[in-house]
DNA sequence: TCGTCGATATGAAACGTTTCGTTCATTGAG
DNA sequence: CTCAATGAACGAAACGTTTCATATCGACGA
């Protein structure tokens, strides 16, 4: 910096202004900018984030299972379009973006990196059902976050909320509504906070369709293909009351139940229908193609990102947004 | 910093001294972090980046298409694993870690990032066949930087390959040997570099069976399921010499190339045999099941950290790390 | 002509660390 | 008792910016 401002003939604060859009006389910015191209120059982030107290960076927080980072393999679809969504509103706006994925022990690591200004505001997204002391850690300075599917009222002005619960039960009605009498649910993890909200919309849907003999059957089980084949087999080797349609929490789940009734000869759709919930390159490829629910995720993660940039900008946005998710209907339900 | 020194009765050189595990006198560490721990203290960043010239972070780029940013939407798999596997390492480092996706146009970017000391080093994936005249810069003021499979031989000292020219050959000779006598390969993109290597390994492989009277039969694509889908169709309705089996460049061709037989009444892999490349979700759900190529993308991710680490730390790692790929024989072929 | 104002440019003081060279105290050998 | 050597702590100078208060200059109205 000092080089350009000693090649250009001006002191470096004028270097500083033509760099930040201050206010200098278009022939010295002229002479200033050859300069920068000439020695190219480019700012040092650390000075400047020293000085200015901002760095230009956010980042994005799952906080995952209690114990491990396991952040399951299964998700990779999710996750990615999530982080692709918060990148692009970054772009635009110029920041820097970084993931870091953290188990629930060390909920302190967030805390750090806002303490040390790494980032200017953190994306938290709450897998599992915890206590969220740390939030009101950063409240007590400030620091600007949003929070996907918040599970506590705390901080619920800066959030975006995915409407699983409703549409899990839309989902569920639709069923009802084609004529299936006996509706099975295969959940998610148990802590899991959409797996509850997802299981939640079912109950709903089941305790709405008065006129109806439907009861609840619930089989708990943990997103992966291998445990939709799983609570797939239970549900058929429990023999009497075999149900004529099983919605599960999410894709992988419903691929691995139609794989489980393939297997048993049972037909998909004409003897029991499937759903899933996500709408996941997985469930593209299997035949019958996955009845599921859209899940926007790249949206998601781009309105988290809007949002948080208002908050650091200190606009702020009070209403929390909400989207609303449509059913997918194809073949297997 | 100034406030524990105050409050440990020491001077700030002795705090550092303290957090940089230097030398200092057990009771007055014992003082100094009690300090620490009473005023909640945090380093600064930028402080210390300013100070030090390190920022204690990589970032992993991908030098994306020529025009657009779009990292194929059907690779979630693929990127997210390879972030977990780079992370993992970032982990273990106590490296913060950042994810970029750039455009061709735009390499600069990934030289300002280096040049404002953002990170300290660099994890490149190439992904299309391009000029790379921006790493010499990099080289030009030793920034450190991997690349993963990178097509040209600049800094190839600092690399990890997959071997997926061998994998392709392999899997191709492994249909020969099956007694396929007819091998169409449904190729990637034509520029991106992955495609290139295995449409490299099938040519390989036909031209090595003497005594078959196999030729090459070739179809480009572009890596998604709707691409196998159709390039299934224009090799069927060719109409003279259908093959009796088809190799994709990946598992979403493989995956839109069933459906189109199954679609048109032929059987997998009965009348043709189907293989895909990458051994992604999408193909552990179709039925019958994918057979293919194990891509071990975590253990890819983490080998790049590895090295970069290594680079970092001034320790060189001469030999380019190789990863062997093994195929994964399933129902479909 | 004088005083005022606006537009530009500048000097210097931060920002929070690390690190180099130095001081001070303690110990052990001669 | 002296001197050298070792270990522990310190003072102060960087690192590269931004920003505030100030200085300069020309133009303009009175």
């Amino acid at each position: 910096m000092k080089d350009v401002a000693r090649m250009a003939n001006v002191s470096i604060a004028t270097v500083s202004l033509v760099i930040n859009d201050g206010r200098v006389r278009d022939t010295t910015r002229a002479r200033v900018e050859d300069a920068i191209r000439k020695l190219r120059y480019i700012p040092q982030n650390h000075g400047r984030g020293l000085r200015s107290g901002r760095s230009h960076a956010i980042g994005l927080y799952v906080m995952n299972s209690p114990d491990v980072d396991d952040l399951s393999t299964e998700a990779s679809d999710f996750w990615f379009q999530l982080i692709r969504g918060v990148q692009a509103v970054c772009q635009q706006n110029e920041y820097y973006f970084s993931f870091e994925s953290l188990t629930w022990r060390e909920p302190e690591r967030l805390v750090r990196r806002a303490l040390s200004r790494l980032n200017d505001g953190a994306i938290i997204v709450p897998q599992y059902h915890r206590h969220y002391s740390f939030l009101s850690e950063l409240e007590s300075f400030k620091y600007p976050y949003v929070m996907y599917n918040p599970c506590v009222p705390v901080g619920a002005t800066h959030s975006v909320f995915a409407m699983d619960q409703q549409a899990q039960r839309d989902m569920t009605a639709y069923l009802i509504a084609a004529g299936r009498s006996s509706i099975a649910f295969v959940a998610g993890p148990p802590e899991h906070v959409d797996a509850q909200n997802r299981y939640n919309g079912y109950r709903e849907a089941i305790a709405a369709a008065r006129g109806y003999p439907l009861q609840e059957q619930v089989f708990w089980s943990d997103f992966t293909m291998r445990g939709g084949y799983e609570a797939a087999v239970t549900i058929l080797d429990r023999g009497a009351c075999a149900p004529d349609a099983i919605a599960c929490a999410n894709d992988y789940l419903a691929v691995g139940v139609v794989h489980a009734l393939r297997d048993r000869g049972v037909r998909v759709p004409d003897d029991v229908a499937v759903t899933g919930f996500g709408d996941h390159d997985v469930g593209r490829s299997v035949i019958p193609r996955l009845t599921t629910v859209a899940l926007p995720t790249w949206e998601i993660g781009a309105a988290l990102g809007s949002k948080l940039f208002a908050q650091i900008r200190g606009v702020s946005h009070p209403e929390p947004t909400r989207f609303k998710l449509a059913l997918q209907i194809h073949a297997s339900a």
